[in-house]
DNA sequence: GTTTTATATAGTAAAAACACTATATTCTCT
DNA sequence: AGAGAATATAGTGTTTTTACTATATAAAAC
């Protein structure tokens, strides 16, 4: 398989690139994994995966900033939930990626550390 | 469609996170976008995408210890190339985010400055 | 052997990201 | 009104990233 030749416009590249770096972290792809079957509350993050509550609460905040996650209001509840497919399609590819990975159909070596 | 419901693995978050905190930077997703066709010179990196040639060899530094270019040498040269289809998936993903939003299929807002 | 060309590396100042503690805000319930 | 629960925000020290200039290295050409 081929990779897609669509050229990426350079204003879509500063929103991808915020996106992609956003996601780049632990604790925010086990967030957006966990949001994936459905919106949660801050708390249910915090317990569930077992993050600090201030620590959950600032990584929604940056991706609500940034278009990954939206919210609603609930009384003193807010639920969170993934804000549109890109996000998706980055968690399909990377569990498709994972799973080739696995497989050993890719390899995958860091060089580093 | 629905979404991929295979879990990720806490070992593959963390180089999942790596890389796409890596790619999350506009200059590395050109450099990507650009090696997509083919290996590349730092040289031509560096004329073509108008970076300076040590921000180009940086950008391939760091990508190379994480697994996301590899080169080879021909006398004074260095050619990169994408080290694995991991890439190119999400550039594939990257680029049909965008052509979705451009059909105003998606909306991609981001809410900060 | 000296010069050019191509690339890498060092050094560094500025900016951004992180992790964590403490505190504020806002609802709800009594 | 007061207490408790849920979440957000402030403040801060630490680490990482970024951008850039200057310099080193190594192969090629003359």
């Amino acid at each position: 398989m081929v990779s897609n030749q669509t050229k990426i416009s350079p204003e879509f590249i500063q929103n991808a690139a915020r996106v992609l770096k956003t996601l780049g972290h632990p604790d925010r792809i086990k967030i957006v994994e966990y949001l994936d079957d459905g919106e949660k509350t801050v708390g249910q993050i915090h317990r569930e995966l077992e993050m600090l509550q201030p620590i959950v609460s600032q990584h929604l905040k940056v991706m609500f900033d940034r278009g990954i996650v939206i919210n609603r209001q609930e009384g003193t509840r807010f639920f969170y939930a993934l804000a549109n497919e890109f996000i998706f399609k980055i968690l399909d590819c990377m569990a498709d990626a994972q799973e080739k990975i696995r497989n050993g159909a890719w390899t995958f070596e860091s060089q580093e550390n």
